[in-house]
DNA sequence: GGCGAGATGCTCCGTTCGGATAATTGACGC
DNA sequence: GCGTCAATTATCCGAACGGAGCATCTCGCC
């Protein structure tokens, strides 16, 4: 028989996080964590070097997101069960999480007990996402995801910048410009340019910083 | 002489962060953590409980932020030591907090001894604010700062109203409204209504939720 | 008593926005 | 090859926006 340990990687940015979650999944006799990063490099090396058998990464780090160091872990270790821990219930980075390959994805105000069943489900080969997910999934195909256009232009709407002006820097003439503001009012539900700002932050689209 | 120890009341709303503070803080021979709480209200009893030398709070949680219950706990106790804990350097909530009497305000991706040496400046009377505070400071005066209504109009800003219908819902004319907008673009320094609102985000006038 | 700031209200004016509608091109999949 | 979709471009038009300027009124403060 293989050993009956669960061997988990901690990925966070913050100490406190860490030692926190170390604290927590360590009280349990059959987990074991084998190491500790605190940020998107150190996490792919970590994985490397251990091999865990599940991951908890935070989904915000500096010097790349979770869902950076997801991606590289997964492309090169296709297997690996990585949970993504966040604050906020934002749609986006779900979504980006699940098409990635996440094994799971969990509000950092999750209860102590919940987590550690989190942690068990995923190391037997189950997922774990929000309980509102499939109701967001299913919305998702309707309405929600812009393309790559129209994020760029939702990026420059956030600036400041007039439909003209969005036109200039992005090389098109400014009526396509305004098409793609309107098809991001259509999709993100807006009745302006300003209101569609606020829900590309609300969902995850914008990020502050 | 008194007690040699220095008694902590830690705040958070995520357990994991809990016992990250607490395994962090016990660490140190003459460190005590008396009592934690997970939310404003408990706060603010465990405070009338335990009469923590200093307290660690977390600035965002649910039913009440770390403000709100540092206003409570300094209209009780006004020689009441507390160090507010947040993810991100917004400027409005480190304003608020020093206005509230804070004696800190400190990153949670502050490393451990920093953390530990805040904790011992609070408890001989210090106070611990970022290191671009006093910039920020003397910005402030200039412009930044938004008046009971504007802020309001922001807020309405968001949800995408129009100047006539953010003056229906003030009670004002859309006149009225026009000049609010106005002066909220000139202190923000936005082009428009909707990097004003962008600005809100970042600046932490508006909040997620 | 005066001074400043906040809130309220107004006009004029050029620019911009957003809705409706339609068409073309290129890429991808079946 | 054919359908779908993103991306591009365009026109018309009424509504909304933002700048500049000015005028009250009230409240707190010195």
């Amino acid at each position: 028989m293989s050993s009956p340990l669960i061997r988990v990687l901690i990925v966070d940015d913050h100490s406190m996080v860490r030692m926190g979650l170390a604290a927590l999944l360590g009280a349990e006799p059959d987990f074991e964590v084998v190491a500790e990063a605190e940020d998107a490099a150190q996490a792919v090396d970590a994985f490397r070097e251990h091999r865990p058998d599940v991951t908890l990464m935070d989904a915000r780090m500096p010097g790349g997101s979770g869902n950076d160091a997801l991606l590289a872990i997964r492309s090169e270790f296709p297997s690996a069960r990585v949970i993504i821990l966040t604050t906020y219930d934002l749609e986006e980075p779900v979504f980006e999480a699940f098409d990635n390959g996440a094994a799971g994805y969990l509000l950092k105000s999750i209860k102590r007990k919940d987590l550690i069943a989190a942690v068990r489900i995923v190391h037997e080969g189950g997922r774990c996402f929000p309980a509102t997910f499939d109701d967001k999934l299913t919305r998702r195909e309707e309405d929600g995801r812009l393309t790559p256009r129209e994020t760029t232009t939702l990026g420059l709407l956030r600036r400041g910048l007039s439909n003209r002006d969005i036109g200039t820097v992005m090389g098109v003439s400014e009526n396509t410009a305004k098409a793609h503001v309107r098809a991001i009012l259509r999709k993100l539900h807006a009745a302006d340019r300003t209101e569609a700002v606020a829900a590309g932050f609300e969902r995850g689209f914008l990020k502050i910083d």
